[in-house]
DNA sequence: AACAGTACCGAAAACGTTTTCGGTTGACTC
DNA sequence: GAGTCAACCGAAAACGTTTTCGGTACTGTT
C-alpha cells in the first residue's frame, strides 16, 4: 500500500545489523551478541528479547563481520583437479556429497574448488588459507610424494586427508584397508577356483595404488598361486583404462579367469569390452571392482566389488577437521576403515579346471 | 637446524597485514591497498615497490576483511538435497564439476552446502544470502512450483538457474532444449522401424520432466504413431526406476521394441534389467538415454543417448551469474541449448516388422 | 608572482561483528 | 550501615580491508 512498493522489487532488501536491534530494543550491541549466543551472564529474561526482536526484525548475523572479528570461517575447502578425475569419479563426487552433509551437521560450509592448471594447486591452497577463506582442507585421493601434505604441514594449517602417505604418522588421514581388501578378493577367487588372476590397476601416482597391488600380491601369495608381472596392467582409475587392460589381457594371457579392478569404473569398462570380445561375464570372465558406488549395483552384470561407505568416510572425516581446527593434535586423528565384499554377479565360480 | 625448528611445526604461521607492508615502505595503507588494485592514481613505481614488498612479505590480502568493506563474498552458493539425487547423479556432479571449474576463471569460488532436512532448504538459502556468505546461487534442477524462485527473487537475490520454470521470463536461466531433443529421439526411433515406443520418465516434480514427456508425445504425433499412456512409466531419475519400469513394460506391452529413458542411469537401470530377463540390446530391445554421462560410452552395450554438454553448461552459468552479480537484468540473460543424440550401440534398427 | 591544474598520496571513517574491561545494581554479610 | 560479592550490562577497542575526502608538491600559464 505504501507509495514505493513497487520499487521493494529490486532495491536489494537491507539486511538488518546488530546495533538496530540494539536499538530498537534500547541495549548495547554486545548484550545483542551475547544474549544470542547464549553466553552466561545475560538474564534469561534478556536474551528472550533479543531474540524475539531479533526473529523481528529477520535479523542474521553477517558471517562477514563475525570472520573477520573471531578469526574463523566456518568453511572447509576442499580442491578437486579438473584434468584429473576430480568429481568425474563416481566414489569422488560420492564421497563429497557425503562430507558435505555431514559437515552441515557441525556447522560448516563446503568450499569446493576446481583448479584447471594442475601447477597453480598449491598456490591455490595457499590463497584460500591466506585469504582466511577457510579454516582448514580435506584432500582426496592422497599422491606419492604429495607436496601438499608438506606444504599445509609446515603452515600448521588443518587438514585431513583421504588415504595415507609417507608422512601419515604425522598428519590426520582416513583411509580403507585396501591392502586387507584386495587380499580378501584374491582368496574370494581363488576359492571359486581361479588360478590366474589378473589386476587391472589404478593410477601409479596415487598413493593407494601401490597398497592396492601389493594385497593382490600378498593374496596370491596366500592363495598359493604365483605372482606374474604380466598379469598386472596399469591404469588411472578410468573406465577407458579398464577396456584396454582387459584387451591387453586377452590378447597376451588368454588363460586368465578373472580380474581385479582398482576401482569400479575400471571394471565396468572391463567388462564393457569383455562383451565386445563376445566373452561372457562371469561364465567366461570374473570380474571384480573396488568403491561399492551406486551404479555398481545396476550395471549388467552387477557388480562384485569391495565395497566400503562414503557415507562413514564423510562422516568421521568431518568430525576430524572440526577437531583439527578446535586444535587437536593431528596424530590422535587416523582412521582405518575396512572395505566388505559384495557379491553379485560378475564373478562366479571358474569353468576351466 | 635451526634450534626452534620443531616449534614451526604448530605455530600457526601470522599472516602479513596491509599495514605491515605500508609500514615496511614507509607508506599508507591506501597506498599499498589501491597499489595492489591497480588503481590509476598511484605511480608506477610505487606500485612496483608495493607489489615488491607484498611478495617478500607473502602478504595475501584477508578475504574477510576485504568482504566486510566492499561487501562481496567472490563466492557462489550451490545447494544439494541429500535426499533426492544431489551428487549421486552423474550428470549433477559432472556439471557441479564444469561449474566450479568455470567460476575459477571468473575468480569466484563455489560454496557447495548440502541440506539434509528439505524442509530447511529455504532457511539455508535464507542464512547463505543473509550472513553474506554468498553473492548469488545457482539452482540444479528446477521443480515445478519451485518456491526456491519466488524466495530468490522476491528479494533481488541474483540466481541462474538450471533449468526452466514457471516464471522463466523474469528470472535467468540456463536449459537444454529437452522437448525438441526426445521429440528428435522418437523420430530417430521410428527411422529405424520402432512403432511401439515407450518412456521411462523423470521425477514427475521436476520442471524438466513434462517437458521431456511433450517432446515424446511430439515425436510420436510427427512420426504418425499413436499415444498409448501406458507406454509411458513415471520414474525419477535413478537407475533402479528403470529397472522397475522395464520390468512393468515387458509384463504389461510385451510389443515394445525401443525405450527413451528421462536420463542415462535410467536407461542403464532399463538394460540391465533386460539382461536379466534374457532380452537382448539392441536386437530385441532398443533403449536410448539423455545427458550423455561420460559413463554411457562404457556401458555394455555403449549407450545410444541426448548428449550435451556440462561444460558448456557450467560456463554459460558462470557468465550469467558474473553479470547478475554486477548488476544485469535478469531477463537477459536466457539460454536454450539443443542435445544431439549420440548414437552407440543400445539401439539399432527393430527386428518385429 | 600568483593562479589553476594535475599527479600522487595519507588520515580518518566505515563495514558489522566480538572481546576486553569496567561499571552499576541489588542482595547478603558482619 | 559500610563492605563484599554476584549478576548483569555497556563503552570503546579490535579485526584488516577499502572509500572518502582532502592535502601536498610540482608543472605550466598568465
Amino acid at each position: 500500500m505504501s507509495p514505493g512498493a513497487t520499487e521493494t522489487q529490486r532495491v536489494p532488501v537491507k539486511r538488518a545489523t546488530l546495533a538496530e536491534v540494539a536499538d530498537a530494543l534500547g541495549v548495547g550491541k554486545p548484550t545483542v551478541s551475547r544474549a544470542l549466543n547464549d553466553y552466561p551472564d545475560i538474564s534469561d529474561e534478556t536474551k528472550r528479547r533479543v531474540r524475539e526482536m531479533a526473529n523481528k526484525l529477520g535479523y542474521v548475523g553477517s558471517s562477514r563481520a563475525r570472520q573477520l572479528q573471531k578469526g574463523a570461517a566456518d568453511t572447509i575447502g576442499l580442491l578437486v583437479t579438473a584434468a584429473s578425475e576430480g568429481l568425474q569419479s563416481a566414489y569422488q563426487s560420492e564421497f563429497t556429497g557425503a562430507l558435505a552433509a555431514a559437515l552441515d551437521g557441525h556447522g560448516l560450509d563446503l568450499l569446493l574448488h576446481a583448479v584447471q592448471d594442475p601447477g597453480a594447486e598449491i598456490d591455490t591452497y595457499n590463497r584460500l588459507w591466506q585469504q582466511g577463506k577457510v579454516d582448514g582442507f580435506v584432500l582426496m585421493r592422497t599422491r606419492n610424494e604429495d607436496e601438499r601434505i608438506g606444504f599445509l604441514m609446515e603452515r600448521g594449517v588443518p587438514f585431513v586427508t583421504q588415504g595415507r602417505s609417507d608422512l601419515a604418522d604425522r598428519h590426520a588421514w582416513i583411509d580403507i584397508d585396501s591392502e586387507l581388501a584386495f587380499a580378501g578378493a584374491i582368496k574370494f577367487l581363488a576359492g571359486q577356483g581361479h588360478r590366474r588372476i589378473a589386476m587391472i590397476s589404478g593410477d601409479p601416482n596415487i598413493y593407494s595404488t601401490t597398497l592396492r597391488e601389493e594385497g593382490y600380491r600378498a593374496g596370491l601369495e596366500s592363495a598359493g598361486l604365483p605372482f606374474d608381472a604380466n598379469l598386472v596392467r596399469p591404469g588411472d582409475f578410468s573406465a577407458a583404462c579398464g577396456r584396454l587392460g582387459l584387451k591387453q589381457l586377452v590378447d597376451s594371457a588368454s588363460d586368465v579367469t578373472a580380474i581385479v579392478c582398482a576401482n569400479d569404473a575400471t571394471a565396468m569398462g572391463a567388462i564393457s569390452q569383455a562383451h565386445e570380445l563376445g566373452i561372457s561375464v562371469p561364465e567366461q570372465l570374473s570380474v571384480m571392482g573396488y568403491d561399492g558406488v551406486r551404479m555398481a549395483e545396476m550395471f549388467s552384470p552387477p557388480l562384485t566389488t569391495l565395497s566400503h561407505s562414503a557415507a562413514e568416510s564423510g562422516e568421521r572425516i568431518a568430525s576430524m577437521i572440526v577437531g583439527l581446527v578446535g586444535g587437536d593434535a593431528p596424530a590422535n586423528h587416523q582412521i582405518l576403515l575396512p572395505a566388505q565384499i559384495i557379491e553379485r554377479r560378475s564373478t562366479g565360480p571358474t569353468a576351466k579346471d
